[in-house]
This record gives C-alpha cells, sequence and structure tokens, in this order.
DNA sequence: ACACAACTCTGTACACCGTAGAGAGAACGT
DNA sequence: ACGTTCTCTCTACGGTGTACAGAGTTGTGT
C-alpha cells in the first residue's frame, strides 16, 4: 500500500456523501474529539511540509493528538482522505477576473495551477487517474470549459483544449516541483549536482562528450542563461504561449499542416 | 522509504560506473550467481506487471532465487536500481527514419514516447527531476535536440521546445495510463465507474448539475463520440499538432499575442 | 601446499507502514 | 436505570529498505 491508490476504491456512497459534508446525525455516542475537516487539514500540512510519504495515518492521528486507529471512526481509509485533500485544494482555486481576451483567462488559470501545485506537491502524484466527485473539483473543471466556451471550438475541441493544458502544467509543474524538493531533500541545487557528476563522467572513455555535441551545446547555454540545468518556469511560460498559439489558429480556422499522419 | 527517490541520492560515481557498465574485474571471491544486467531486467518485468510499488528488493531477489540481501552485493541500494532501469527502457528508443519535416520527426519521437509509457507504466513516476547519467538518457536528449536542430530556432528555444514537449508527453501519458491501470485494479472502466457514482451524486441535493452546466454538456458529447469519460490518446494527438502549430508560427517569425503579461 | 585476503551470500534485526478485529468506556433515548 | 450506539484504543499481521555480523568460496603469494 503506497500512494497511487486513491480514488476508484471503496464505496462510492460514503466517500461522495464525506466529500459533500453530508452528516447523517449520530446522537447517541460519546461526542466526537475531531471532525473530518480536522483531520483533513492536518494531513494537508503534513503532505505540504513533510511530503505524500510522510503523510501516514499514524503520523496524521499523533499530530491530532489521537491513537492512529481513531481515524478510522471518520474515515474509512486512506485512500477516501487522499480524496477529500483533493478536492480541498482544488477549492483554492478561484474564479479569473472577467475578461474578453480568452487567452488572458487560459494564462491566469494555467498560473493559478502552477502555483497551486508549488503549494502542495503531493497534488501532482494523486490528480491522475479519476478525480474526486467534490464540489470544487468539479467547480474548477467547469471554471476551466467557461474559459474557452463561446470562442468558436466545438465541444469535443473545448474538451481537448482543457485536457492539453491540465496535463502540459501538470507535466512541467511535476518536474519543478521534483527539482526543488531534491534541492531540498539532498542539499545540492542542480548545478552543483553537475559540477559535481561531470568530472566522474569524465574519466569514463565511453562517455565521450563529442558523442552528444547538441546536448552539450545546449545544455551549456542553457545554464549560462539559467543558471540552472533546467528553468521549469521558463518552460511553463514559453510552451503555454505556443500552445495558445496554436489554439489561436484552430479558432481562427486556418490550423497548418496540423494533419501529420503516421505509418503505424 | 517509497518511490520518488531516486537519482540524485547516493555515491555517484559508483552509480555512473554502474550506468556505464564499468567493471573493475573482481577476482578473488566466489564466481557470482548473478549479473547487474539480470536484477535489471527481472526488476523491469516487475514493475511492468505488477507496478513500482510492487518492485522490492525482497521481490527482485525472491524472482532470482536468492536471498533480498544479495542484492546489495550488486548495487548500493534501490535508487541505483531505478536509475538502472530507467537508463535501460531509454534504450528502447531508437533513432527516428531522416526526414526533411522536422514535424514529422517531432511527432514520431513524441509517439515513441508515448509507447514507451504505456509499456513502462512506472517510468512516469521516476522521470521527474534529475535523469540518470547513463548512455541511453543521454542519447535520448541528444536525438531530441536533432529534431529541432537547424529549423531556424535558438539554442534556448530548443532546450525549451524539447523540455515543452516531453512535459506534455508525460502529462497527458500519465492520466492514460493511469486510467488502465485504474480499470485493471477497480475492475470498472471510467464509464461504468461513472454510470456506478452519477445515481449516489443525484442523491445530494447540494450537488446539483445545473450548477455545472459547461461540465455536463462536454462531459456528454465527450462520453458520447469516445465511448469513455477521458479519450487520452485523442487529447495527445490534438494537444501535439496544437503545439508543433505553436513552434511552426515561432519559426516562421509570425508567432502571434505570445506575450500576454500578467499582473503578478 | 597452504595461509590469507577478497569476495559472495545469508540470517537476524529495527523501525516503519495500513488496517482488521475485539473490546473498553461514554453519552444518549427510553 | 438500562440498553443501545457510538468513540476510541490495543494488539496483531504481513509488508517495506537496509545495517550489521558472520559463514562459505575462491584466487593469489609464498
Amino acid at each position: 500500500m503506497t500512494d497511487a491508490d486513491h480514488t476508484g476504491t471503496g464505496d462510492p456512497r460514503r466517500t461522495i456523501e464525506l466529500l459533500w459534508g453530508v452528516r447523517e446525525k449520530p446522537r447517541r455516542g460519546p461526542k466526537p474529539k475531531l471532525t473530518v475537516e480536522e483531520i483533513v487539514t492536518a494531513s494537508i500540512e503534513l503532505a505540504d511540509t513533510e511530503g505524500i510519504s510522510a503523510l501516514s495515518v499514524r503520523r496524521g492521528a499523533e499530530r491530532l493528538g489521537v491513537s492512529p486507529m481513531t481515524i478510522y471512526t471518520y474515515i474509512p481509509g486512506r485512500a477516501e482522505l487522499l480524496d477529500l485533500m483533493i478536492d480541498r485544494v482544488h477549492g483554492e482555486l478561484t474564479d479569473p477576473p472577467e475578461s474578453h481576451d480568452w487567452r488572458v483567462t487560459m494564462t491566469i488559470l494555467a498560473e493559478d495551477a502552477w502555483e497551486m501545485y508549488h503549494r502542495h506537491p503531493w497534488m501532482l502524484q494523486l490528480t491522475t487517474g479519476r478525480l474526486p466527485l467534490g464540489p470544487h473539483t468539479f467547480a474548477k473543471h467547469e471554471r476551466e470549459l467557461r474559459a474557452v466556451d463561446a470562442i468558436g471550438l466545438t465541444d469535443l475541441e473545448m474538451d481537448a483544449v482543457v485536457a492539453m493544458v491540465n496535463g502540459f502544467v501538470q507535466g512541467i509543474a511535476r518536474g519543478s516541483v521534483e527539482s526543488a524538493s531534491l534541492v531540498r531533500r539532498s542539499g545540492l541545487t542542480d548545478m552543483e549536482w553537475w559540477t559535481a557528476s561531470a568530472p566522474v563522467l569524465a574519466e569514463i572513455p565511453e562517455a565521450d562528450a563529442g558523442l552528444f555535441p547538441l546536448a552539450a551545446r545546449i545544455g551549456q547555454a542553457a545554464g549560462e542563461t539559467h543558471g540552472a540545468a533546467s528553468a521549469p518556469l521558463h518552460t511553463f511560460r514559453f510552451g503555454l504561449a505556443r500552445i495558445l498559439d496554436g489554439v489561436e489558429q484552430l479558432v481562427n480556422g486556418d490550423s497548418g499542416s496540423s494533419g501529420v499522419e503516421l505509418p503505424s
């Protein structure tokens, strides 16, 4: 039981009730010490500061001052807890200001998501696959569709554009977040790690730099400009602009040689 | 110790020597039962069939018919093993046929990577952050840069285009792979899962479908067309074509309103 | 021929994980 | 007052990566 098994496991009814905050009024027993909200809050804090792998039921319970098994009084299991965390964090995202320019709206949404993933890196490990059917997750999707509504795309194109931008943001954010986390964990910046590794590589006769001339040239250029082996924020903004350029072509109906067909 | 802590841990010299297959000729002791290659092969098979979380040192050793600690004779630890697995799999990728059209080359490379991620889903959990400094990983990077060499981009633009496409492919592939894996694990297709969940949602008064009109409409349209809640392959090909359109504009120097500036 | 160094392999141990199951204690309806 | 229902806790199981100590095997130097 590691990460990655969250939504799609467990009783859907119970999960959905938890996501939408439906209480079925228990009256009899002793007063609960905790609420589901407190558990979710504590779990998010733990995941933010120490990573998703440090978020164990035991650690969460310890932080809340109860024994591990107490958590299971409130939540069926770890999978449901992760769903609740995801939906809670999606609630941090808000509607962008009105704009007549869909590119501006899309850019703001993408930048908001980018920042959200950096506040909560563990989201990138959980938001693949089926998303929880919670209110804030629905709202996020609706908001994204609204940004490309009535700009001249078909329903299917709207769907594809939103999915494509989300996939892109997640793909690049993952690299960014992982790189930052490695710096924290290893105490070495990308640059320091590279300058520590390069001499070792140079000792290996098979690893002749002449074999990879472009990688050497471009790596050098990128390193000098960005002061790092990779510049995720730059890649993110550059790539997003390219993607929106491509979407704009589609909207304008002059999408170029988009029909590259493969032999397969 | 879960996943995600691979490269950047451990002694770089030993790791690099393993990656490049440098043997320093030990002669004295008993003949080794195993080779590093065998361990990597068995580990990849295990990760392919049962997922990266099932790939434990114990399971790998069991499959090879040795005791768990024997593995540590060949490899310093799990982190190094993961690096070796990554580089090995990168070696499955080959040079595309020569083409005068960089779009064709880029598309082939992206499709190859797409398929590779589907053969080895665990790669998506490991290839964020620092990549191993192995021969096949270098070759992959060089190949990608060659695809956009001398088409009219600056060094920095080449770097950004390659990073952007890689991030995009990984982002979409992750959703695709995770969705397929959920179908296998839960025994429910996305469609079945949704039709099981929808009635439960309908019972929650707060979850009024009228609150999310676009999501409802587009979800319906996508479902009818693709027969599924999401169509990752379609998103991948559609998105890649948009991205390449955007890059082509950049090459042609008529990149549109790429300069969206944010208040931040 | 023989001792020894170098090497492979293994058993045990530790501190973690998610959670099943049983049961103790508290608060309410009757 | 009593029984029901609920919260909370304890113990236990099978899993993880790997540190450490030691047993067994082989090639080398004398």
